[in-house]
DNA sequence: CGGCATCCTCTTTGATACTG
DNA sequence: CAGTATCAAAGAGGATGCCG
């Protein structure tokens, strides 16, 4: 990228991550961790390939990313954050909350990656009950499934299931994200579609405040 | 700017913020309030009249920008953030806060607006003895000289100068910065060209605390 | 396969000039 | 002052090819 060429702290990191799909690209690697080039390209649907080896270079050249061959038994190249890199989540965490509201539109012809909603609901969520037993939560909207544990008054997500969930919530993904960060009550979004089986205490644990604009 | 099309907050922010120039203008709008299109051009050396252009009504489109015809004696159009365009603050002070270990470089071709340095100022510093009388220090580097103010708590930053500061400090940009934020020892930015007059206290009252790194 | 490089087309930017 | 018009240059998007 063209350097804004100006003394200011805003712009100098503009010019290190202000390029089309570089942030997309550090949001990848920060969900995901070591990232392989193709499983990328998967996480960044329309993303010329050549131009996510391009970023990928800047972005080794600026400090910001690592690439390791992987141990033999994999035979890839891993792409990774630096510690450096890691800063970045501030970033990513203000473009989370000033998006936010704009997730009340349903995807229409977006794609969606489930484990995109790790990070908002890590991020929205919290265990308003840290005292009592954990309770875990399955999710299932988008391709793949996800679950939610509260862990010492923190909630955390992954991808993939749980035994015995206290909760198991699945629809469309607004209604699902909706419910969850509180901008949606469950009987409405019951009604538009969702699916909410186990205990509504569950939810109400880890449900986020947000009034309007889930 | 073509969409992502993901259903993700991060991409649907950068959809409508991704774009070259657009957070710079909207540091413009934010550090100096409602601004004439021309004021803004001086703001953003470098940037196309057209680009400017394009850009505020794609800002005003998404409803972060308000444009309003300024009262009849001063007869033109200002440009304003909108309450919801007011809400990039956290995504500016993300990116200041990213961008500044870049700021130990110095200036060199840079342009150096002196109002640019109000944001790390009020973001970076604070009054680290409330109670005590309120303190001035007047800020000579770049265009314009600043005055830096305590006040309840926190420290105020505005272009101007101050009638009877407790100190002033001038310099080069990047030793006065540093000093300020913290990276940079007194003695060693006198070493290296910064003038300090005045109570060293006054320094030491609103200092950052960053070790390394300005 | 995984990790690119090349080629081509199309869009966006930057620079400059001009206008109500 | 607040833009629009024009045009060359840079960058993005898409398809395909190559190589270990």
């Amino acid at each position: 990228m063209r350097s804004y060429g100006q003394y200011c702290a805003v712009a100098r990191a503009l010019d290190l991550i202000g390029d089309r799909w570089t942030l997309l690209i550090a949001r990848e690697l920060y969900l995901r961790g070591p990232s392989r080039y193709t499983d990328l390209r998967d996480g960044l649907p329309g993303i010329a390939t050549n131009l996510l080896a391009d970023r990928l270079r800047e972005l080794e050249e600026a400090g910001l990313v690592a690439r390791e061959a992987a141990p033999p038994p994999v035979a890839a190249t891993l792409f990774s954050l630096t510690e450096r890199g890691r800063e970045l989540r501030p970033v990513l965490a203000a473009l989370l909350q000033f998006g936010k509201p704009m997730m009340v539109a349903p995807p229409g012809d977006d794609v969606v990656r489930s484990y995109w909603f790790t990070f908002p609901a890590e991020q929205f969520l919290v265990d308003h009950a840290p005292a009592e037993p954990p309770v875990t939560i399955e999710v299932r909207t988008g391709d793949q499934p996800l679950v939610l544990e509260t862990v010492d008054g923190r909630v955390r997500a992954r991808t993939g299931t749980a035994d015995e969930p206290d909760a198991v919530i699945a629809g469309d993904p607004e209604l699902v994200l909706g419910t969850l960060t509180g901008g949606l009550e469950l009987a409405e979004a019951k009604r538009r579609g969702l699916r909410y089986k186990g205990d509504p205490k569950a939810l109400r644990r880890v449900r986020g405040f947000t009034p309007a604009a889930a």
